[in-house]
DNA sequence: TGGCGTGGTTGACCTAGGTCAGGTTAGACC
DNA sequence: GGTCTAACCTGACCTAGGTCAACCACGCCA
């Protein structure tokens, strides 16, 4: 059943060059050179079960990832403490292991939601393709203040607010993210459990459970499972601005 | 009563090479040639007094900002609510605008808590002196990554944890970057008030006043005003560690 | 010296959401 | 098909901390 178009599509999207995601990746804005030297550097994927870690806390950090296709939590077990703390989660172009750039080892794990692919980038070779290519240095920059900036806006949500504003500007930030990768902003799968949705918003998974089912009896959004539809961006957004 | 050697001193300390900062701050590893490169871009501070804005919400991005003395914190306005939110207080040799890097505007302001003097860096000529000098490129991505693990703890912090872990936590990590730049890790001034405290723990200020008073009667701290003294580290860390 | 404004503390009360416990559904495996 | 487990939902109860209000301590200015 293997057609030639097929054939075609699966070469290219072995390289950055037809790589769907490329404009919202890491490569956006290389030249052709730079975008060749960069495929060179880019070990390829080995796709990653459901509940399998890419990263290990305490591990010696030596690669970044980007994700390719399907989603990734990070989560952070604390001194003392038995329960684990979910602090990030990935979607496809985004990169993982930023944060241990100029360390040693790994403050958290990074584990798959599903079924994933990504791109792993030995940081060695990437930090000494960057200082050849302006535009690369220029990205990755770009891409951690980019994440500074998410992380803000994490802050904020998390300082004090509802649930209801919490989860609200957790699926807003979510439709979001999708969008701009080019995917539905009205309808997308939440790969994570109630109880990793509840441990990154620090809510009782029982209280993420019965927000979500709030929102859908006033038609805001609609669940069934994990899939999850947007009826109204404009109500999330009005819980999210009162205060 | 201006002596020789504060004559002397003051001179030292407008390059960066007599700074007390030079070895936590972003020159730290820098070369001799290097530095004084660096040294040629920076604007020299001129002090800020208490309340007045650094860098405001919506403006323009152009520069980074070293903090070289005094103290800061960054807050942001969220559209339709009316009170403002602090997302981060900024200490002697931290980085002020990382987050903006690449971004047009400002997503939030920057407000000194006390008399403060900051290093202006022109980012477009950073960059340039960054292309020619790979220690800087990697010391600033080195900063960046370390402000990405702030933020991780924070959000930790934030996390559904209590009003003692929070408040134990918060003061640890200032001890903790305290003592990182040279300062006592067990007695330093709280610049900020406990209203800022609050909002950037997501505590009611009157919560953090309670929760002081209580680590007071505890003897984990000694608190005057505005002064601490820790006086159990290991009580503060016993306190975050519990779950 | 007294009034005033700002920041901090303390107490009384109340509610959002945590905790615990039971019940349902859906996929994985035999 | 039946069984097992993990994830999810729902209800009852309770407590941490928010809210409101009074009060204090201080620096500032007239």
């Amino acid at each position: 059943m293997t057609t030639v178009s097929q054939t075609y599509r699966r070469q290219s999207e072995m390289h950055c060059d037809g790589c769907s995601l490329h404009s919202t990746c890491l490569t956006r804005g290389l030249s052709q050179v730079a975008l060749e030297a960069f495929d060179e550097i880019i070990v390829q994927p080995r796709p990653l079960k459901r509940g399998q870690a890419l990263v290990r806390q305490g591990q010696p950090f030596h690669s970044l990832y980007l994700v390719r296709t399907g989603s990734l939590k990070q989560v952070i077990r604390l001194p003392g403490r038995q329960d684990e703390q979910v602090i990030h989660f990935y979607l496809p172009s985004e990169a993982v292991g930023l944060e241990a750039i100029g360390e040693e080892s790994c403050s958290a794990s990074v584990v798959a939601l599903e079924t994933t692919f990504v791109c792993e980038l030995p940081f060695e070779q990437l930090e000494s393709l960057a200082v050849e290519h302006d535009a690369l240095r220029a990205e990755l920059m770009r891409c951690m203040s980019r994440e500074l900036r998410g992380d803000q806006r994490q802050v904020c949500l998390l300082s004090g607010r509802t649930a209801e504003q919490r989860l609200a500007g957790f699926l807003l930030g979510l439709s979001r993210r999708f969008h701009a990768r080019g995917y539905s902003r009205y309808r997308f799968q939440l790969t994570m459990s109630r109880a990793d949705i509840g441990s990154h918003l620090g809510l009782a998974l029982e209280t993420v459970s019965r927000v979500m089912g709030r929102f859908q009896r006033q038609g805001l959004v609609k669940v069934s499972g994990r899939e999850l539809t947007v009826r109204s961006l404009e109500g999330l957004e009005a819980l999210g601005e009162e205060g």
